[in-house]
Order: C-alpha cells, then structure tokens, then sequence
DNA sequence: CCTTTATCGGAGCAAATCGCTCCGATATTC
DNA sequence: GAATATCGGAGCGATTTGCTCCGATAAAGG
C-alpha cells in the first residue's frame, strides 16, 4: 500500500484523530466541516470514507470502548487490585471513554458497539470483584458505580482545553478515589488551582465563544 | 398590584423556572420559544420582560448565585462544620449552582454577578476554613476545589432528568465527599444503579433526541 | 355598558447554520 | 501520456433561531 492508498489510510486515522478532539471541546453538534478542517482534509475525502455523521461517530464510540476494554484487560493483569482498578478510572478518563456518553440515544447502536460494551462491562466486573475481594475497594460500590464514575469525569470542565483544567480534574479525581477505596489516605498531587484562573474564564469572549464550550 | 399586574408578576416567576429546567435539561442553545412554551407564555410576554436571550441567562446566572450565598451562609451558621460543608455542597448540587459554568465567557458578566460571585467565595472560604480547622477536612483540599466539584456534580448526567439519575449521583457524590473528609466511613446511599437502566439510556429514540441532551 | 389602555400570545421574518453533494483539480499507475 | 482514482471545497436545500409585529383579550375608568 502506497502513493495516493497510503495518502488515504493516512487521512483516515487524521480525521478520527480530529474527530475526537473536536467533538470532546466543542460537543456532539460540532459541524462536520470542522473535522474535516481540522484533519486538513476536504469533506469529499470525509464523506467518502464514513457516508454521514452519526456513521463517524459510531466508528468514534466503538474506538473508545474498545480502548477500555485495552484498560480492563490491563487491569485485570495488574499485580495490586487497587492499582488495576484506580489505573483503570484513571486512563479512561484520560481519554475519555465516557465523553461519548451523552449520544446515547441519538444514534444507532451497531452490534460491534453492543459487544464492545458488554465485554469492556464483564471485564469491568473481574476488576471490581478484585479489588473488593481484595479488600482495595469498599464494598458497597458497584461495577456500575466505578462505571458512571469514569462517566462523569470524562466530560472536560467547562473551560475547554487548558492544563489547568486538567490539574484541577486531577485534584478532583483523586479525591473520588480515595473515597473509592478503604481509608488510605494520601496528599493530592499537583499544584492547587489559582484563583485567578478561576475568574478569567469569565472574561467575556463575545457570542461566538458559546459554541465553542457548551457542548 | 391585582389583575393584569398580578399576571404579569406570575409569568415572571414562571419564565424564570422553566427557564431554569429548559436550559438545564437540553443546554443553553435551547431556542427561547422552549422557554415561553413551558412556562405556558407566549413570546411577547417572554421578551417584554427580558430584552434578549443573554438578559435572561444573566438573570439566571445571578439567581443561582444569590442561591448560593444563602447556602453558604446556612453553612457558616451550622452546629458542625463538616456537616455544613456537606450540607453546602448537597444543597448546590441539588439546585445545580454550577450548572450554568459552561456560559462563562459567552454573556457579559454584570457587576451585580461580580459581586454575587465574590461574595459567595468569601463565604465558601470561611465554610471551608472552618472545616478545616475542626478537622473535618481533609488539610490539602481548598476552596475552589470544593467549587469546581460543585460545578462538576452540577452538569446533570447524560440520561436526562429520570429519578434513577439522581440517585446515582448521589451515590457519586456521597464518594466523593467521603474522599473529602478525614477517614470515617459510611454506607452509600440509596439503591445501587440497576444495569439495565444503565442500557436503556442506548435505546435509539430518533434524530430528534439528540438535541434533547447533548447540551 | 362602553371606551381606553396595557398586556398577552403566536405567526412569521431575516439571518445563520449544517449536512451533504457535485465537480474541477491533482497525483498515481501502466 | 492516457486512464483512473482520490482530493478538496464551493454551494445547495432544508432546518433552526432570535426576535418583531400585531390582532385578540382582559382589566380599569367614566
């Protein structure tokens, strides 16, 4: 494969790359012109290869939960059961596995999808079963529990694609884990955030600063 | 002030509220007429009262934080301090005082918002001091911390506005604020969520639903 | 009871946006 | 160098949205 088929391949993987970057900061109803900008690559090559919207976002779904299910899997090898389960949060939050979340509902569900998610789910369980046996875990959380966890945390904060932002949900997901797990207390990492930060994302950015957030 | 006056005083009071769920249910592009239709109004009325859709939204805003203060001044004033940050935090969450985060930066911040906003830290500040000092928080946890977990349990979850959502979040949030305190641990609130709820948010409900949620 | 006056409610306008198609330009292969 | 496949973006039609305008309606005043 090359010349012009490896020009495609390559484009292939810039819109997917693309795609998740634009619609995790600017939200699902993003255009799909964006994508394609942000790709470098013009919408003909876009609608070629995925013949409408909700098709790229289907491939962009299955992309994630097969990535949590690469977690799970590294999980269930880890050597502490704790470590598994908080690596696990950890790195689904890292990239996101529950950003696509809010779709549920307003695409179609392929089988591929319905198989990913039940196996990145059954693996979910062992990890959890784990770490509660282990006594790493309190008993009372769910695997459902740890799942709308990674959920609620994979939505960026509002202030779109800052480090800071990033330190802050670091901070904050600390916290949650360590009320995940049976007292063990440890300093939270990373700076505090600055108040300053705080309020400058108040500063008014005129109205075409809307869409660019509030997905 | 009866009659004509009277009405006009009511539909006031019912815009604000259906404002309140319409933009917190399906986001803040939600079209004006979604606000008028609920709170039974027509547009005439809705746009006498408010010159635009950002007046709204900063009349929306300061609300929240008027709110806000009175929570925190509740706090201030209870027995314990742990008890007062958590019943702080629970009561934020619970009318969504972080909810409307994302418009930061897309409407003009007015000067009565400036001080609401200031007003409400210096109070949240004490809240916190306080907690801190009597060693129901953990050391390293600051105020804005506490803010930003206020304003990231404010987003409400993605399946909409069922009970079973709520519940979940506030399994969620009781972990969370057990990572907040110093170790005393205590059963979770509430049922643990039930997995098929959990898959029948995937259930395809057509086009139309995505603008429903993706806010 | 009738006029005056203020409010109500929604049809409709102009503008903007988005998904998607179509086609000329470009590069590769034989 | 002709044939072929891919690329990229201008543009179309449909939809949506913020907002206005005006006829209908009901309270106050004589």
């Amino acid at each position: 494969m090359r010349g012009r088929q490896a020009e495609a391949a390559r484009n292939d993987r810039l819109v997917l790359d693309a795609a998740r970057q634009v619609f995790a900061t600017q939200g699902f109803d993003a255009p799909v012109s964006a994508v394609a900008k942000r790709a470098g690559v013009g919408m003909g090559s876009l609608y070629r290869r995925y013949g409408s919207k909700s098709e790229l976002l289907q491939r962009l779904c299955l992309l994630a939960m097969e990535q949590a299910i690469e977690a799970a899997e590294a999980a269930v090898a880890a050597e502490d059961a704790w470590d598994g389960l908080a690596g696990y949060v950890r790195a689904c939050v890292a990239f996101g596995a529950g950003a696509l979340a809010p779709l549920a509902g307003t695409i179609e569900t392929t089988p591929a999808m319905w198989r990913a998610s039940r196996r990145g789910r059954e693996l979910l369980e062992a990890v959890v079963a784990r770490a509660r046996r282990e006594r790493g875990l309190r008993p009372d959380v769910t695997t459902l529990d740890v799942a709308w966890l990674v959920e609620l945390f994979s939505r960026r904060p509002a202030g779109g694609e800052g480090a800071a932002e990033d330190a802050v949900q670091a901070r904050l997901l600390a916290i949650a884990l360590d009320g995940l797990r049976t007292p063990r207390p440890e300093p939270l990492p990373g700076a505090p955030p600055s108040p300053s930060h705080y309020e400058g994302r108040w500063r008014y950015r005129g109205p075409e600063a809307r869409r660019e957030r509030v997905p």
